[in-house]
DNA sequence: CTAGGGTTAG
């Protein structure tokens, strides 16, 4: 169906850009850069082939014909079980053939037992052999038999190469063990006779950017740079993504500039690399240069590459470029795949656009094996966030049907919708439910449950909740104790969340913004003021800087309990700190000015500015809640 | 015949 309606707009796509309405099709007047945006890739698009050029494939089978093409584990079962039988035996390069192929397939408990029959038939074994079989444990995370394998190179006395070392160097990474692997390296420069290359060194600089080295890895590459073996394609790939995942998108591009400026040309995976780095920090613009400049290269997208770009449309808002791009998609015979589709109905569920996210789902329906239980959870989420709970519980129902088993982020997404729209009857029932289909809960999820119980004053049945988390041995975080103190604090059990703030201690937590804030208010709740003072003081002085909120919490406790002196200097201190009034405390303020109680030199430094969270403040003020991000 | 980079979504 989508397809449909985007196959009927492509026609028109030269002059406009589309989007989509429950009646049809809408032309979307959005602003020019868009516009110009999206045409330059039409253009750009239709200039281009529609699909790569098949490489001469013909030639390379024709090189293989003796070697029957391996496609799955079963069929290389018979060829490997009629090889055992020929008189006089295969040669050894033959059953490597097979086995390296099965490995390919990623079949490598299969690769194991081929080896093992291989011993039993009396078929020789080489170098090349022992390393597929040593490569194969080391996927299985099994690097005891991986070391063991290396045993019997002495055995046999075979002496390993650099194949086998850099396999091994793989295999403690896999594990996480770059220290062993980095001896393996180290042993290898100071031996003489098997020296790195640059798979070696691709090999480790890997293992450094996966412990978040990034410094170590830069260090491997100008070593490199001294010595006989350059850098190639795959060194500066891992370390200009493993600087886009840290957000160090900057750095990440000198390195590509200075690759290049080598000669070394960039891959589809290099700008995949570079265009999710940039569209993580939002910057579709680069992303949408960057795009333009591989295309210009002649490297062409894939579907991650589009996926990647549809997605950051949809956060941005801008559906309609995430639906130009998915036409741009179809347009180049690249099958939009389900993270494509999910991402754009997220993007809808984000604008609301529900009726969208139902066609993008129902379409993903009708292609089969598309939707899994992430899409559905998308939707369910998107339907929880419109409030649209019987739609969402209707999904919960059919993903059963379907043989799709909800996962813990289901249960979470609604369990807290539940609580937010004040259906703790519902919320408890999915609780029990979740438990019995056999999806125990986790912190997460009692930490929904409890805030639910708490805002909707269920104190007592909270704390009853918690003492069977503690039972579960579940580990509370600083969130528990946090949504408890306000619980306490909303019951005005001021003494009891003190009590409970101070014991954070010693239980090995330490405060955060949100806990700190939360006790502020609740003592300024119970005309605790000057408690609530001197916690501001003690949460700067432990490193914990307060921020806009904390400032308008205390200073509204302040007002409200008419202590007016000391408020003219807590809104000078959060002015100085760069922090501004939001509605409520601004409409203190003024009132306060009106009844000439605080100096008006501070109005003008005043900005109504909306903040993510209102407490309560001697009344409940469900309304004004948004979702916690615990 | 054997070894290294990205796979994006809730």
């Amino acid at each position: 169906m989508l397809k449909m309606m985007i196959r009927t707009t492509t026609a028109a796509t030269s002059s406009s850009c589309y989007c989509w309405s429950s009646r049809g099709m809408n032309c979307l007047h959005s602003n020019s850069t868009i516009l110009v945006f999206v045409n330059n890739y039409f253009a750009f698009f239709h200039s281009q082939p529609s699909k790569p050029i098949k490489s001469t494939r013909t030639q390379l089978e024709q090189q293989k014909r003796d070697l029957p093409k391996i496609t799955n584990v079963e069929y290389a079962f018979n060829v490997f079980d009629k090889m055992l039988q020929m008189r006089p035996l295969p040669s050894v390069v033959r059953f490597n053939k097979i086995l390296g192929q099965v490995a390919k397939l990623k079949h490598h408990s299969a690769v194991i037992s081929f080896y093992n029959q291989m011993v039993v038939s009396r078929v020789g074994h080489d170098v090349c052999t022992l390393t597929i079989l040593i490569n194969s444990y080391c996927h299985l995370n099994q690097m005891g038999f991986s070391l063991s394998a290396l045993g019997k190179f002495f055995k046999l006395g075979l002496e390993p190469n650099v194949f086998t070392f850099t396999t091994l160097i793989n295999g403690f990474l896999l594990e996480n063990r770059v220290a062993e692997a980095a001896g393996i390296f180290n042993k290898m420069i100071a031996g003489g006779n098997c020296q790195p290359n640059v798979v070696t060194y691709g090999t480790l600089v890997k293992g450094f950017c996966m412990k978040g080295n990034n410094s170590a890895a830069i260090q491997l590459l100008r070593k490199m740079e001294e010595g006989a073996c350059k850098p190639d394609l795959v060194v500066y790939s891992t370390i200009i993504d493993s600087l886009c995942k840290d957000t160090l998108v900057d750095d990440a591009l000198n390195f590509f500039s200075e690759m290049m400026c080598k000669g070394i040309a960039p891959d589809v995976i290099t700008y995949n690399s570079l265009i999710n780095g940039v569209c993580k920090l939002g910057e579709w613009k680069e992303a949408a240069r960057l795009l333009n400049d591989m295309v210009s290269k002649n490297i062409f997208p894939d579907v991650c590459t589009f996926s990647v770009l549809v997605d950051t449309f949809c956060k941005e808002g801008m559906a309609g470029e995430a639906e130009g791009v998915v036409e741009m998609m179809i347009e180049r015979d690249i099958e939009p795949d389900r993270v494509t589709y999910n991402s754009l109905m997220d993007g809808y569920c984000l604008r609301g656009e529900m009726s969208k996210a139902g066609k993008v789902f129902k379409l993903m329906l009708s292609k089969g094996s598309m939707v899994d239980v992430v899409s559905c959870n998308t939707l369910i989420n998107g339907y929880c966030k419109h409030k649209m709970m019987d739609e969402a519980m209707m999904l919960l129902r059919e993903m059963t049907c379907k043989g799709l088993v909800p996962d813990i982020v289901t249960y979470n997404t609604l369990v807290d919708s539940c609580c937010k729209v004040g259906k703790l009857g519902d919320a408890q029932r999915l609780f029990s439910e979740m438990q019995v289909c056999g999806q125990l809960p986790d912190v997460q999820t009692y930490a929904i449950l409890l805030d639910g119980l708490c805002k909707n004053q269920q104190i007592s049945t909270a704390i009853q909740l918690f003492k069977e988390m503690e039972g579960k041995k579940l580990d509370a975080d600083i969130v528990i104790y946090t949504i408890l103190i306000e619980g306490l604090c909303i019951a005005e059990k001021i003494e009891s969340a003190k009590e409970l703030f101070c014991s954070l201690s010693s239980r090995g937590l330490q405060p955060n913004v949100r806990t700190y804030t939360i006790m502020i208010n609740g003592l300024c709740i119970g005309g605790r003021t000057i408690e609530a003072e001197k916690l501001l003081i003690e949460m700067e002085e432990k490193g914990c800087s307060p921020n806009g909120w904390t400032y308008n919490v205390i200073i509204r406790g302040f007002i409200n309990n008419n202590e007016t002196v000391t408020v003219t200097g807590l809104i000078q201190q959060m002015v100085e700190k760069g922090f501004s009034a939001d509605a409520w405390t601004t409409e203190l303020i003024v009132d306060l000015l009106v009844k000439d109680k605080v100096d008006p030199a501070l109005l003008p430094l005043m900005q109504k500015e909306n903040y993510e969270l209102n407490l309560p403040q001697l009344k409940l003020n469900r309304s004004s809640d948004h979702p916690n991000k615990h």
